[in-house]
DNA sequence: CCGGGCGCTGTAATCGTTTCCAGGAAGCGC
DNA sequence: GCGCTTCCTGGAAACGATTACAGCGCCCGG
């Protein structure tokens, strides 16, 4: 806990005035004696400059904030590993916030104000519910923003998005393609951005093909909400069901859970599909088939298109997209037969 | 992306001088009529203080810094949750800054550097190795520090800890209970504060007991690493092993993998046992027996401890534990046929 | 020998806040 | 009416850095 040096100390000792040690240090016009003084001089005091300051007067604090709704869920966790590395790399620092439960959308706003502080010179956000309050304080940010996500069209907000109703329809052909006919969707809350999407993945994609296909809500993106859920769906009276096509990781590893718990073998009687491809995808057993909409890389080109951006705001503003990848894995092998465990 | 609005402009708009202004908006002596001007003004620019000013000014940030060596570790999302909540409740903001890979050390000393620059008024530090050049770089860092693990006698550094020895012992212990006879202790590496705890609690236990013991390193605390060492383990020559304690999750679901690739069946002919009691232990299954080191307890304890010291710097350094807890489940079942849960 | 240019330096202003200090206007008791 | 306290206010100095600007010495060509 030593004290520490400021640069008029630094000066002082070799010296000059602060004009000239800030000049040596940050390499603008010095002498090579001076450059020699000041240096020895901040390395004996173990100077440092000091963030606030150079913030306040340069106007830029060299932070970058990354607001995440659910630090549970693993997708949250990659997404930051992929902002990590493009952000570090930009010698950026990353500050990473969680906007409290998946219930609480105030939280965001609130974060969004705060941001007007001054904290970071941009955001990365991945909302889980989008409301015209959210879309409107994004605009009043004075720092440039990106979001993970989908907004209305025509927000002039750079975005990332991947097509998560794509994604859900790759699986649902998928299970179709193996011969599975009754397909149950197991969706997380349906006022959700992703719950929204992934419900209109099903429902298009089961339009079109001869399978008897319904819809059931958790009540959360959470394997414990899933697990409920699918005990309903398993069962419900009528012919049963042979495939779980659930919104997310989380809720297809609860649908696993109730699937064994209620005997039945997957995938010989059932299949379960998720979404993410989350490192969960391959803890459990039988290995999760999944579609995977590669999280880290959208908070790679997210941190790309911010960082960009904070060079040159002026730039118009960007929409990319991650094509969603289906992983087949064990939890709809082909015939019940092959009969792993 | 509106412009800011400074203090200045409201106190113009108010008709008032800075100094009222500011004391007004921070509630310090004013009179009501002031207050209300000022108020009135703030609102309608839409007036926030700037960060880095009053940073710069009080000598204090309000921001707290979590410093998380692998964040692909549920373990340390769990921590941070614990971090956030007592930090988020004092009214600091929570920084996350990942080191880097396990393999690096020279990563968290130049973020321990870096802090001089006063990013934060606070750290809590969880490193996976703790060398002496790291202990002393804690000393040099101008802000508190609280470490999260186990650090030399006499540091001098406020601590959390765990007794994870005692950790691994109650798992060998219980599965000693259950007549298991031929333990396997699947271990990190070795080098690592918790790789050499937990290897001490592990040939503790088992010095007293009547078992037949044997003790394998991985290369990491990674599933991968543990499905590969596990595999080793189990097509030993000679008798084979009944029960494998991992050192961690990560590496005991690694080991239920590679069980399953043998065709051994888990408790059967196996008992698998982990550390840290991660929510994969309920994920997987059978589910996992773990020992909980409750790591967002962990992380509350550390954040408590350093909000206290930011307020009163001259405490003497505290040095807390948090018990190991056995959580009995299905991968340690008594018998085979017993099969509860 | 003198003036212009060049290279380097120091003084001082600035970023947006907080806060010390002095001073003015009331209010009060006498 | 006078002195005192009480309350509130504005001016100005910080915090630690960057940087515009002016000034200094020196070299060089004419």
């Amino acid at each position: 806990m030593a004290h520490r040096a400021t640069l008029t100390q630094v000066a002082q000792r070799a010296g000059v005035s602060i004009a000239s040690a800030s000049r040596a240090l940050n390499g603008l016009v010095a002498s090579p004696a001076t450059v020699d003084k000041v240096r020895r001089a901040a390395d004996d005091l173990g100077y440092v400059p000091d963030a606030s300051a150079r913030a306040l007067k340069m106007g830029a604090t060299g932070q970058i904030t990354f607001a995440v709704d659910d630090i549970g869920n693993p997708v949250y966790v990659e997404m930051m590993t992929g902002v990590q590395e493009v952000v570090a790399a930009s010698g950026f620092r990353l500050q990473v916030t969680a906007t409290g439960g998946t219930r609480d959308v105030a939280d965001v706003l609130d974060l969004l104000r705060s941001m007007r502080r001054g904290y970071a010179d941009g955001l990365v956000l991945s909302p889980l519910r989008v409301t015209a309050e959210l879309v409107a304080e994004i605009a009043a940010t004075p720092i440039p923003v990106v979001v993970i996500g989908r907004l209305p069209d025509g927000a002039g907000v750079d975005t990332v998005m991947t097509d998560s109703a794509r994604g859900v329809a790759l699986a649902v052909e998928h299970l179709h393609a193996q011969g599975r006919r009754r397909i149950a969707f197991l969706n997380g809350p349906g006022d959700t951005t992703p719950g929204a999407a992934r419900r209109r993945g099903f429902d298009d994609a089961v339009a079109h093909l001869d399978v008897v296909a319904s819809t059931h809500e958790a009540a959360d993106f959470t394997m414990a909400a899933g697990r409920e859920a699918a005990h309903r769906i398993l069962t419900a009276a009528g012919r049963p069901v042979d495939a779980i096509v659930a919104a997310n990781d989380l809720l297809a590893i609860g649908a696993l859970h109730a699937a064994h718990d209620l005997g039945l073998d997957v995938p010989g009687r059932l299949a379960v599909t998720g979404v993410d491809d989350t490192s969960l995808a391959e803890i459990v057993h039988p290995p999760l088939t999944s579609v995977s909409l590669d999280s880290r890389r959208r908070g790679q080109l997210a941190a790309e298109l911010l960082t960009r951006r904070i060079e040159d705001p002026t730039r118009a503003p960007q929409v990319l997209s991650v094509p969603p990848l289906l992983h087949v894995r064990g939890s709809s092998a082909p015939t019940p037969q092959a009969g792993n465990r």
